[in-house]
RNA sequence: GCCUCGGUAGCUCAGUCGGUAGAGCAGGGGACUGAAAAUCCCCGUGUCGGUGGUUCGAUUCCGCCCCGAGGCA
């Protein structure tokens, strides 16, 4: 069977990935596929950037909006539809197009995710509760006995990593390095193309975003989702523009307060995504004066069938 | 005008019983396989407000000056 082209455009938020999706899918026929572990979420749409209806253009816009915010959501989850979505794609003639900036969510898609093991509930609690009674030094002996290899690649500080390599020895007997097979996914052809904006501009743009926020109401919108039962324990609430509200909403700080902390956790945010996507040497960068190029190396991509 | 307390890293502050100094945050770099906008790791020379004095040696003690906060007039 052919391999299915597909086009990813990562990169830092606020750094127009939103727009030049839209343009490569009007130029190749292609639709677009959300990749942000936030904007998945009903309800968050001012803080999470989320393209809006009329800035799409007629494309059709997939994984915006498939997630209640009071419920979790894995990469696993995202994966597993995603890979969905292209194949229907591909049976209609469209050109899959993958936008976003959730390093982790393109991982699952360049490379499956290798732990076939269903992540269980209970096992992670109960690992969590020794984790707390006998503390970190004490679980990654254990992992250091269970799994010598992958432990070397853990910090014993990093307690959620440690956790999450023990539960998966725990549910399906295996080591995390036995399972850890690392191939492109056969059945795509990946093009990867990267937004890598002058740091400068990007944080200014960060900055020019963030005012725009609360210009648009996101104060309103993190009351909503409060009112409607999301607690600041969620895991969409971890989204930055919306715990940094949490101490504003207990009368602890100001709202200005509030928006220097989204600008600042933004633009460390956009750092750590640029960092990520210097992992993967097939991709190609572009600084904010080559989207030109860009869009028209993702035509490129897409047509030479 | 007098008294008190401050003036140390971009910010908030520790500290040096006298041997030229260190945390948190910010900033920079990195890791990343089912929470990933999460989680974690590495990176700290700055006229220690200025100026005289005591001292082998002062950011540390003393004098004076400058700046800030408070109190008394």
């Amino acid at each position: 069977m052919d391999k299915i082209k597909i086009i990813i455009i990562g990169g830092p938020t606020a750094s127009g990935k939103s727009e030049l999706a839209v343009q490569a899918a009007l130029a190749l026929d292609g639709e677009v596929i959300s990749c942000d572990s936030m904007q998945i979420y009903k309800g968050m749409d001012i803080g999470t950037a989320k393209i809006r209806a009329d800035e799409m253009r007629g494309v059709p816009h997939h994984m915006l909006d498939v997630a209640d915010p009071k419920q979790p959501f894995s990469a696993f989850d995202y994966s597993h539809a995603v890979t969905k979505i292209i194949n229907e794609l591909h049976c209609k003639g469209k050109m899959p197009i993958i936008a976003g900036g959730t390093g982790l969510y393109v991982e699952s898609l360049v490379y499956p995710l290798s732990f076939i093991v269903q992540s269980d509930e209970n096992v992670r609690k109960r690992l969590y509760r020794e984790y707390e009674s006998l503390g970190a030094q004490t679980m990654y002996e254990r992992l250091c006995e269970i799994d010598p290899q992958d432990a070397a690649k853990i910090h014993p500080n990093n307690v959620k990593r440690l956790l999450r390599a023990l539960e998966i020895y725990e549910i399906s007997g295996k080591t995390k390095s036995q399972c850890a097979e690392r191939e492109i996914n056969p059945a795509y052809e990946p093009g990867m193309f990267i937004t890598d904006p002058q740091r400068e501009l990007l944080y200014a743009a960060i900055d020019a975003r963030v005012e725009k926020m609360f210009e648009q109401g996101i104060v309103d919108e993190v009351e909503t989702l409060l009112s409607n039962g999301v607690s600041w324990d969620s895991q969409s609430m971890q989204a930055i523009g919306y715990k940094e509200f949490k101490p504003y909403f207990a009368g602890e700080a100001t709202l200005e307060e509030v928006k220097a902390d989204i600008k600042r956790n933004s633009k460390k945010y956009a750092k750590k995504q640029t960092t990520w996507f210097k992992r993967y040497s097939f991709a190609k960068h572009y600084k904010n004066d080559e989207y030109g190029k860009m869009l028209a190396d993702m035509v490129e991509f897409g047509k030479n069938e």
